[in-house]
DNA sequence: GCATTTGTGTTATAATGGCTAGAACAGGAG
DNA sequence: CTCCTGTTCTAGCCATTATAACACAAATGC
């Protein structure tokens, strides 16, 4: 587990713990089953406030990827509704691609970032 | 110009309004040089405060998609710089394909998606 | 032509709520 | 009992939102 806050970031701290270990997921480097370090070591580790991981902890329970537990910690245990996920997924890309393509993105350029990006998951 | 703020959101109010008014020229609903309606206008329409809708054009005008003067108000006004648009798709795309690469989406469907949205650009 | 009114964005100030944090609490493991 | 979990209580700070007053430009009335 090794995760980095950019201190200089608008990102709220624990959207990017969140971030970071959803992505540590999709690229393999967390796997379902695989124990998270305690709030208070990742905070240490991070230099942020304890509560801040738990706060990212948490969001991530709500959201499916992981499950906590009093005395295990937190594991990694993805809860997959596939349905809701190809909704939330499309919410997020409605804004980003009308972004791009009022940048003159191309829709081309727009599959040719999907296949680089999910290349290495 | 007819946005819709939804109270309940946790989305901040003026993030809603840059969102659909981006969206509005991604869909051709609004096009270069239209002038939008005054913070105040805008502001009464939606039921918020003038401040929030000034914010919103401040940053749409931050990021390229409008110019403001004083007399005219605000005008659509698109600054094209493709490098960094692409930059920026790109680090909006990694963390949502992370969550739909987490969640078991896979990247044909994400290629649908971007199509479908595409579509009405 | 000039004063007044109306409309524009801007600045100053303040209330509310979310983000972050320190300290103390509750319960299981060794 | 001691150490390690996550949880609750409390508080400071900053972003978001809002009200009021300001500064400037255009239109209106005389």
């Amino acid at each position: 587990m090794i995760l980095e806050i950019d201190f200089n970031s608008d990102e709220a701290f624990y959207i990017q713990v969140r971030n970071q270990i959803i992505m540590s997921i999709a690229t393999n480097k967390l796997h379902e089953g695989d124990e998270l370090p305690s709030v208070r070591a990742m905070a240490d580790d991070l230099g942020i406030n304890m509560h801040t991981v738990n706060k990212a902890y948490s969001l991530l329970r709500q959201e499916g990827f992981l499950q906590m537990d009093r005395r295990s910690g937190a594991v990694v245990s993805i809860d997959i509704d596939h349905l809701e996920a190809l909704e939330e997924v499309k919410e997020g890309l409605k804004v980003a691609l009308a972004c791009a393509s009022c940048k003159g993105v191309s829709a081309d350029e727009i599959h040719e970032m999907v296949d680089e990006i999910y290349g290495e998951y």
